[in-house]
DNA sequence: AAACCGGGGCA
DNA sequence: TGCCCAGGTTT
């Protein structure tokens, strides 16, 4: 099988277990710039403390610098170093993080700091593979620190950063997707330097966040501009490919509205899910999914619809009021909204979940916003 | 209103 | 293992 093997098959096998598009100019420039243009007097940017470089990096997740900034001096004043952060309180961190967002990063953070006490002396470890272990450090993030820290040659591959290679590299696909994140990696990976990692990796970051940016990049003014492929093919607005808007889901449902001498029939919900705990019309078969192309199927439902109304009182007449939909965070609900009529109040009511309500306290009742919009147009 | 985001968590 | 989400900000 070997001896069957064409030149150019060899070639590939051994540029597979190498790394690929390999590129010292790249590396070469962008280290050139960092230094002549990039940013330097961050405050992590003082000190090769892995503590304070985790810290930093940990905080800059999704988050602006100029939002960490005054976070990350109050933090290490507090806290100036790992044990005094381990030894903390979980209210105390909690209170220093307030305002920051995303406070799984501050629970990760603390049980972090107590980890690298209790299994590393306090040392964080130099290997990224190790960081990688400890909560709230990703791939990219263990890179980061093990870089900026011990001057460890690891790549990171952040949102920046994606950005930049899919441009420079004309990347096509959604950086998001496997193969894409994978072959991004690859790239981060071979354009590796052999030295001046810090700046190298500051580089990448301060590229993304002050030239190379989502909107209106600063190509003029950039270092990669005569090998940047995006910008050679004028497709910078269009690399890195957004994120495939993912179908809107949407969700039906059939609601009673059951109005009889100024009072009107509302239903409990339950405490879990959609509207949980408050008051709404009574519904029938619940919430399901459908394709928007479908119509309602309401005729399926009048029976039970019947049968539910019947309960209450003397049914003398059905109809369907206009639909109308409301926009949830995942999904659309389109309401059916069905009227009726009847001549005479039940007595009993079948089940305490259902209550009538005077038609006159709807707007200032605990209802979905767009059940009382509904209520009140009726009123 | 819609895109974007590193890591966690869950199918 | 791979996909999707929570919970924020920015455009």
């Amino acid at each position: 099988m070997t001896s069957s093997r064409t030149p150019s098959q060899s070639t590939d096998a051994i540029s597979e277990s190498q790394p690929r598009y390999r590129d010292p100019e790249f590396s070469a420039a962008l280290i050139a710039w960092q230094k002549q243009h990039g940013r330097h007097a961050l405050p992590w940017q003082q000190s090769d403390d892995a503590y304070r470089v985790w810290l930093s990096e940990i905080m800059l997740q999704q988050t602006q610098v100029t939002a960490v900034l005054p976070y990350y001096q109050r933090f290490l004043q507090s806290f100036p170093s790992v044990f005094a952060l381990a030894e903390a309180s979980s209210e105390q961190v909690m209170e220093h993080w307030s305002g920051l967002g995303y406070y799984t990063r501050a629970r990760n953070l603390h049980q972090c700091a107590k980890l690298v006490v209790a299994q590393y002396q306090g040392q964080f470890p130099s290997d990224p593979v190790l960081l990688q272990e400890l909560p709230g450090i990703g791939r990219s993030t263990a890179a980061a620190i093990s870089a900026f820290s011990y001057g460890t040659i690891a790549a990171i591959l952040d949102g920046n950063v994606k950005r930049v290679l899919a441009r420079v590299f004309a990347v096509d696909g959604y950086p998001g997707s496997k193969p894409i994140e994978d072959a991004l990696w690859l790239r981060a990976q071979a354009l590796l330097p052999q030295q001046d990692i810090q700046a190298y990796t500051q580089g990448l970051m301060d590229l993304g966040a002050t030239l190379c940016t989502r909107n209106s990049p600063s190509c003029e003014r950039c270092p990669m501009q005569t090998r940047c492929l995006a910008y050679a093919q004028g497709r910078t607005a269009e690399l890195p490919v957004r994120k495939p808007k993912k179908l809107q889901k949407h969700k039906q449902a059939l609601m009673l509205v059951l109005i009889h001498e100024g009072q009107v029939l509302l239903e409990q919900r339950p405490d879990s899910g959609i509207w949980g705990g408050l008051l709404s019309l009574p519904e029938i078969g619940g919430m399901r999914d459908f394709q928007a192309t479908e119509v309602l199927a309401m005729s399926e439902q009048l029976p039970a619809a019947r049968q539910l109304f019947g309960q209450f009182g003397e049914l003398t007449e059905m109809l369907a009021l206009p639909d109308f939909s409301h926009v949830f965070t995942h999904f659309k609900l389109h309401v059916t909204p069905l009227r009726a009529s009847i001549s005479k109040r039940h007595a009993m009511v079948a089940e305490a979940r259902y209550v009538w309500t005077d038609m006159a306290k709807i707007s200032s009742a605990a209802l979905p916003a767009p059940i009382k919009t509904l209520l009140l147009t009726l009123a």
